[in-house]
DNA sequence: TTCAAAATCACCCGAAAGTATGAAGGCAAT
DNA sequence: ATTGCCTTCATACTTTCGGGTGATTTTGAA
């Protein structure tokens, strides 16, 4: 649309142009030099006009502009289990049961009533998650678990 | 030094221009409305030497598109003590050094070590602190200080 | 100075935790 | 069907922890 427009104008600059030197060439036959004035004003002029028409029509050049924006974890409020770091650690469900109870400072005995399993069930899956989480202690465990931000 | 020798090259060029008149003035003087064909072909030219002047020398137009792009930054360190809670606790400092190295995972008998005393003192602390915090294990001793905000 | 709390250490004992090993059933992928 | 992992449980053993009791020394406040 806009460019038609242009075209257009372009078009319509053109048609009078040709009347104004028509005119031009009337009033002026007479001066000598005159055709030599007259080209330079018409080479003049459609210099503007090419000017004008490349400065309206130019494609603008896009440059993008990354802003960073740094954007802060609220670590007090909503807890947002690290996902990744769990699965490095490749627990398995079970083991992060454990864990879970263990963070919450029961014993194993008390983690074998809550999961309905057995005490050795319980020091088995202890034993696993200590050696997946390369740790020796469940203090130890709770305190990686923690930082990793597996348990809040 | 680049806008001159444009300068130069449009002078130039509307000599040769100049040039190509004059002789295309002796060579098409017979042919009727050689003048305007004559005048079309220097719009066209110098509209052209317009367009590309002011490509050459126009400031690119820039668009700048604003990417935002997110950095999540783990919140560093906003942890503070809560003073109310540990002085209700009354905890002696001692008793804090023994339940800070706790929560890090460590045994008594590595707690003696950082502490410079025995065993058995780290025990008598633990012992104290347990029973202050009305806790019967160390597990459970870092968990409810967690949950007082006393360590982080 | 006296007194209480804190800090230090010791010994003992039972409970809990952790280590090592084995084994059986289930389930999913190859 | 074989392999690997998960889950479950067991036995036996060692280490660590927790609880009780008692003692000495230091230190700060009354």
């Amino acid at each position: 649309m806009l460019k038609y427009k242009h075209i257009l104008l372009y078009g319509f600059s053109l048609a009078m142009l040709l009347f104004l030197l028509k005119w031009l060439q009337l009033r002026f036959i007479i001066i000598d030099h005159a055709f030599e004035i007259y080209i330079g004003i018409i080479a003049a002029l459609f210099t503007g006009l090419g000017i004008w028409l490349a400065l309206k029509l130019a494609k603008p050049k896009v440059e993008k502009v990354i802003v960073e924006k740094e954007i802060y974890i609220e670590k007090g409020n909503g807890f947002t289990r690290n996902e990744r770091a769990l699965r490095q650690l490749n627990l398995s469900p079970r083991e992060l049961d454990v864990l879970e109870l263990m963070a919450a400072g029961l014993t194993n005995q008390e983690i074998a009533g809550r999961l309905f399993v057995s005490l050795n069930t319980v020091k088995t899956h202890s034993m696993n998650l200590f050696e997946k989480m390369d740790v020796a202690r469940r203090t130890q465990a709770v305190a990686k678990a923690r930082e990793l931000s597996i348990i809040p």
